[in-house]
DNA sequence: ATTGACAACGTTCATATGAACGTAATAATC
DNA sequence: GATTATTACGTTCATATGAACGTTGTCAAT
């Protein structure tokens, strides 16, 4: 697995756009950016082309048109992100950051019933396997 | 609360070992650093100073040396960070980034009975209030 | 065949960031 | 008192990043 280079925000923003949609042209992407965060035809053009360059994608064309599509697994990137923020600001403790998340994010009766679930389901696996 | 500047990485680095040191000046930061993550006395001069400009340390005047403290409550400075990484990764969904962490990243047994306590102690305040 | 629209690719440009230096002031040592 | 060490503060400098343009090529409609 070789190191892929730094995302940064407006890649990583752009690439979650490709993602959700498996496979986008550059005006797709434009279209499907929320409207509060409008950015130019060239310059979605531009970060394409830099996650294309760094390996996060692949380019093929149609016609006259490049549609791009995931290279590396968004989960394994996802993975990669987190990681670094994790080192970053928790010294990659996971522990920290969950509680964090638990005191200071409110959750949902829902959602907290939703983690016990899976917390459930961790924990029998841990005990029998 | 006025919206803080943006945080890099390096900065982000400089700020918690003073957070962690309670307060400390240049030399105390540099010394605390990781090995692994040598700084020149230089620039990590310059990342206090840029923290003091940004509104995220006070430098006290101790004879011929700054001695740098928090200006804002480091709780916060966190709070703001995961935010926004939240922002980025998973669209401020809490949720998602907690099941990842719990697949993903592998918890002991431990840290899975940890969780679960703070988990029933959220649900019981939730419950009873 | 000509015109017009859209897109690829190479380029540009300002600001942010990582990293460090030079000089002047101050303190400590000789 | 002169010299050396240490620091603050202003500056610098390269690269990364956010954002976009110009030119050229290609397709489609006249």
């Amino acid at each position: 697995m070789p190191e892929l280079p730094a995302l940064p925000r407006s890649e990583l923003e752009v690439a979650r756009i490709v993602w959700h949609l498996k496979h986008a042209t550059v005006r797709q992407v434009v279209d499907a950016l929320p409207v509060d965060r409008a950015l130019d035809f060239f310059t979605v053009q531009t970060y394409l082309r830099r996650l294309t360059d760094k390996g996060y994608l692949i380019a093929k064309r149609e016609g006259r048109t490049n549609v791009y599509h995931p290279k590396v697994k968004p989960d394994r990137v996802v993975r990669q992100v987190v990681r670094n923020f994790l080192d970053q600001l928790f010294d990659g403790h996971v522990l920290p950051l969950m509680q964090h998340l638990l005191q200071q994010e409110k959750l949902t009766e829902e959602q907290l019933d939703q983690l016990q679930t899976e917390l459930d389901a961790l924990r029998n696996k841990a005990t029998d396997p």
